[in-house]
DNA sequence: CCCCACCGTACCGGTCAACGGAACGAGGCG
DNA sequence: CGCCTCGTTCCGTTGACCGGTACGGTGGGG
């Protein structure tokens, strides 16, 4: 039963490769990258030397390792740009941030991870400012559990069933508890978190959905624990309120 | 003779396709990319699942066809993030664009391409916004040429010995005219452009070079034509002066 | 200062996974 | 309703990739 494939698996460990370049900041090394996904030296050095004549990887030639090259950012913008619910929800979060004079931001999805793809900023000294592009796993922080609260039982059962990362020390690990916040979740309509990504901010967050009723996206608004902390309902009812206008805008009834 | 790659072909289309995505904005389908690049339609096919597999490609049901995924995104920022002249220049750019009162830009190169970075604009009804990991060929335009006209001798030759795209009615086509112009922005130190991008925008631009003496950047002023057409020599020194900065603090002698 | 250990890179032959021509099924348009 | 075109699947052959190995360079520790 050799499971078949449907994929070349040649592109799928070069895809690896750089996936672990979009988790790993800085620079890898041949031997490291090699470790890391259990291939042979010879083959990760064959796909880096592919990948660099495409732009996509760029060899620093003092210290022998490499990094992301311009490649990466044509992709990246380029997919930003042709993302509808990124348009569609702008609206939403320039009112949510005039609205609680916090950052507003948009997640999107990517496998058991999600990324911020958008941020609207208050204009204020102290403020939360979110990295825009780096991946979160599922379960840590409101925006995260926002999507994960309205996946199929399928999936959160799947999602749950690994381990899950601690994040910070806030961060919610134990699967029962979890369980127990998405329904929470989604008897509220909204998710709230304290310091689960990032130790000094509070959040709450919202899921959009598409016209098949997917959850493609979480709005969120975020800030400062001190400040922030005890408006996090009255976020949440707004959140609630300009994410149901977003999926409308998207076409979910 | 069969021209020892040294790369692994598979990797190299599947680039491409990537690249594909990345030029031509929205979706593609199956047979559009194969004719476009060349491969049978069964090879284009494996290569979309395997990234589809991975995140980087969506298909959309009911069309049937392809576009980018979110997997791209993670790249894009975190290169963004790893780009450390962009966190060195941010600084002048905001600089440029409170004396001119007009957009800053930053732009660096990819292969035969340029792509815009990271974007000042000023407070102000009208103003020039530039659309961030568009690629633009490096003869057309300010920033392009700054680029242009700093590579080495061969580098130009050979990029002049091809035919240059019209990408609007003002842009320089004719090699021998662009190879003037290279000369008057290496004597002027900067560079100018009217509308060879975008018809309604005037630029001027100047190169930012890195320890090895290697243009890696470029930063350009850029604005509306009818009120800033006048004002291009005068950006031209700002920029020339705050490129130079740049390039200092990353140790460019 | 020298040595060693480790890194990135190059080599090469056997093998198995990818290629691609062709056939299939499903939409969409006229 | 029938044709055309698109995306997808099938399958036998082959040549491109795998990976064990060897090499040169670099940096750190003794």
């Amino acid at each position: 039963m050799p499971e078949r494939s449907e994929t070349l698996n040649s592109v799928a460990r070069a895809v690896e490769v750089l996936n672990l370049f979009g988790r790993a900041p800085g620079t890898l090394g041949v031997t490291e990258i090699a470790m890391e996904l259990g291939l042979a030296k010879a083959v990760v050095h064959r796909i880096l030397q592919a990948f660099r004549a495409k732009g996509y990887v760029e060899l620093d030639a003092t210290t022998h390792r490499y990094r992301l090259g311009p490649g990466a950012v044509v992709l990246g913008l380029s997919y930003l740009d042709s993302l509808d619910v990124r348009t569609v929800a702008r609206d939403a979060l320039r009112g949510l941030c005039a609205a609680t004079n916090e950052t507003a931001t948009l997640s999107i999805r990517f496998g058991d991870n999600r990324v911020y793809v958008d941020q609207v900023n208050p204009a204020r000294d102290v403020q939360t400012v979110v990295q825009l592009g780096r991946p979160f796993p599922l379960h840590a922080g409101a925006s995260s559990r926002a999507f994960l609260a309205f996946l199929s039982e399928d999936e959160q059962k799947r999602y749950l069933s690994q381990s899950l990362e601690q994040v910070t020390d806030n961060t919610l690990v134990d699967p029962s508890a979890v369980r127990a916040e998405l329904r929470a979740i989604r008897a509220a309509g909204f998710a709230k978190s304290i310091g689960e990504s990032d130790p000094g901010t509070v959040a709450a967050a919202a899921p959009v959905f598409d016209r098949q009723g997917e959850v493609t996206a979480v709005m969120s608004v975020c800030g400062p624990r001190e400040r922030f902390h005890d408006q996090l309902d009255a976020a949440g009812a707004h959140l609630r309120q300009k994410a149901r206008e977003t999926s409308r805008r998207l076409g979910y009834r």
